[in-house]
DNA sequence: GATGAATGAGAATTCATTCAT
DNA sequence: GATGAATGAATTCTCATTCAT
């Protein structure tokens, strides 16, 4: 199965490189350095992708949107604006305790890659601006500027996961959902 | 007066390296680039700053020493837990309004400063953990990870500045203060 | 035959690197020196060293223990003092005629290297000192300091070379190596 | 006496590029490496000095042609030629220990200097070689390639110098030159 | 005579990418 | 699919020298 050894060295070169990306930095990490993490010479790496770029570019672009499907997905299972809040969190801390450098490569690098998303793409962002921009309409939460409520939200979520990674708090983030919770609700809630 | 001018070409750079470190990274950002900006030759630049790296750390250093002391200063003024927080948080917006180049580059460009920081320096993360770290002894907030409570706070007002980078909020934070205020006290007071 | 074309391009590139070190000296020749000599880029150079001080120094490392080896060698199937002499003489001076540009650059271009090698590191010095040393506890030749005796012959065998790269000698020293080794003979044994 | 001091400063300019072009090397001593030894600045360097080049040459030049002639005078007063070469050896000796520093910059920086000495100028190999080729033609020393003669006493002399600078015989050379006579004037009357 | 900022030409090195094998 | 030599542009940094003050 020559589709399957192709698959698996595409796939090993795409955890490398995000490995060294979140530890390095993108501009940091050579080609070479990701050649040699796979054990492959650099020449071959340009079979699986057309540049470092791309490499770069493909690895956010499908996890990024995937995420946002995830969240959207969860966030439509349930009624209330607070349910909602609540699954995406504990999505965001499941996602994150799944695989670390995944979600840290998502968050951290985006720089760059965001603005080449097509403009209709639906972003992580864009799911918990619709949720809280809908409860805020609904009046399940009070009025306010939805975009800085999202931001809170977001803020409330992700700089616990800057802090783990600078290790000033420990790396699993799903037993700090519940108080994550509480945390990002009473924050939007409170004018 | 060449001491003025040797100050002035200083300054020059300084603050030319910060404008292009926040816009495009301080890796992707050349010392041409630099150069270029303050409109000297490159080894001109080397009589001011001995190494890129140095004028980053430079750059780095003496502001975010500033900040933390700016901040802890103002808290000192305040008697409660939630007033020290109010006027850190006033302090947040203002700096970021005051120089939003300077706020972003020693909040978002710190990646590998951090680390060469002496450990017993005071960091404005510090400054914010001694406050939550007293209130919760104080019963001012309720008993809760000290660590998790600071991430949350700092989320809280950084992440909005993320988004005005990004130009999904106004650039001007200091019209957010009290909202971020309301929602940082509400988050570590709510469990 | 990559294999052939790598081994091939790497031994032009010391041959061309120690042609130009003895001719201009290290610090003068610059890589692209080199690169233009081999005619390949100067980045191609560095996927064969490392760096241009590891090019010196492999250069020298292999050749200058060869040497002493060979010196080693050559003496030990001698059974006088003064046969080992000689023969080591000879070799000296065969070693520089089959290659004077190897020869210069060991002796004379040594500068910096000698220190990088490891202390038990066997040296022409040391072999020479070790012959002479041995010759005056045997009473060989009369007592004497055996730093200043291997001074002395090494002087009376490389000044000549020097004068060859002066052009105040011809350059071929196989036919100086009798009065050589009669100069230096007698050097040492004469108090 | 701004000339006294003018020349002072001159002086200590000499000495220092000497002490470190010998220490360091020419090419890796820079103009301001010489200017902080000075403790002024690189441009008033140049009030002295034309070019870093035409310092260099102008330390060699001066005290090259000045020893050739202490040499030429020493030997002058001599009438046999093994005095003359006794003679010369001594003042070798008193010239090393006298500035060893000076010494060891007149024989290994020569290079790239001596090529621009005018063709009529004589140098210390010049005066040894006088000598011995006027006690070969006198029958003193027997008959034998004149320069090569000449290269032999030069090694005997210079390599001892160069063991001192190396650490391998202590830095004195006056308590050798009774051992060097004998040596250089065994070598060139054995054959 | 002195200063030190500025220059411009390299120096060594890195790196994404190409291509013959 | 894989290899690794080769490229050429770019990067950080050094240095001899100049010049306005």
């Amino acid at each position: 199965m020559p589709r399957h050894r192709f698959t698996d060295t595409r796939d090993r070169i795409e955890k490398a490189a995000m490995r060294l990306f979140v530890a390095q930095g993108v501009r940091e990490t050579s080609v070479r350095d990701i050649a040699r993490a796979v054990d492959i010479s650099e020449g071959a790496l340009y079979r699986h992708f057309v540049s470092k770029e791309q490499l770069v570019w493909t690895i956010f672009e499908r996890h990024y949107v995937e995420f946002a499907r995830q969240l959207q997905t969860l966030a439509g299972r349930e009624g209330s604006a607070r349910a909602k809040v609540a699954a995406m969190i504990r999505e965001f801390c499941r996602a994150h305790d799944e695989n670390p450098t995944l979600f840290r490569f998502l968050l951290f690098v985006q720089h760059g890659q965001l603005s080449r998303l097509a403009p209709e793409t639906l972003t992580p962002v864009d799911v918990i601006r619709n949720v809280l921009g809908a409860a805020i309409a609904s009046r399940e939460i009070p009025e306010q500027h939805p975009d800085l409520a999202t931001a809170v939200v977001f803020g409330v979520v992700l700089e616990p996961v800057q802090f783990a990674a600078y290790g000033r708090l420990p790396c699993e983030m799903a037993s700090f959902s519940d108080r994550l919770i509480a945390a990002a609700w009473a924050a939007v809630t409170t004018v």
